[in-house]
DNA sequence: GCCAACGTTGGC
DNA sequence: GCCAACGTTGGC
């Protein structure tokens, strides 16, 4: 899942209360879809720095609630805020994500180096998502070899 | 349903 | 700041 660190950066997740965000903002419906019909509280999420000065893996994370409504869809002040949703008929989801630990950033340039990633999602050639599923055998290599 | 125009993403 | 890639919009 990436995330703009100007915006919300691992260091500001790690003081939030109970270490947790609401994933507000997403306005692309596959990734909404992502978020709202593939996801479980519990899965695995590698918290990604994008549009940076170091663009990469900075910290490892869980889903930890189902996906509701994003409530900054509602909000007209609000750089979110869409005029084509209503309460009764939301159109953006978001789940929350809760902070298990910030690693020494695996870089974008790094994470190219290696063949057991070269078919990951968000590393192909165009790729514009903010969410993308991984193969458990990515999450495997990142988790178990990448982390120092 | 097509598609040109426009907006956004995000690495560089 | 540039720009390739891609998604969305809206006229027809």
């Amino acid at each position: 899942m990436k995330s703009e660190p100007s915006d919300v950066s691992i260091d500001d997740l790690s003081k939030l209360p109970d270490q947790s965000v609401a994933w507000y903002g997403v306005r692309n419906y596959q990734a909404r879809n992502f978020m709202r019909d593939q996801m479980r509280v519990g899965d695995g999420v590698l918290f990604y720095h994008s549009n940076c000065k170091e663009p990469g893996i900075a910290g490892i994370a869980q889903v930890s609630s189902t996906a509701y409504p994003d409530a900054t869809q509602f909000d007209q002040n609000n750089k979110y805020f869409d005029p084509k949703a209503t309460q009764e008929t939301p159109r953006w989801f978001n789940v929350d994500v809760k902070l298990i630990k910030k690693i020494a950033l695996i870089s974008l340039d790094e994470l190219r180096h290696h063949p057991e990633l070269e078919r990951m999602r968000t590393l192909q050639r165009g790729n514009r998502l903010s969410i993308t599923p991984l193969d458990p055998s990515e999450w495997e290599f990142i988790t178990e070899h990448l982390i120092k």
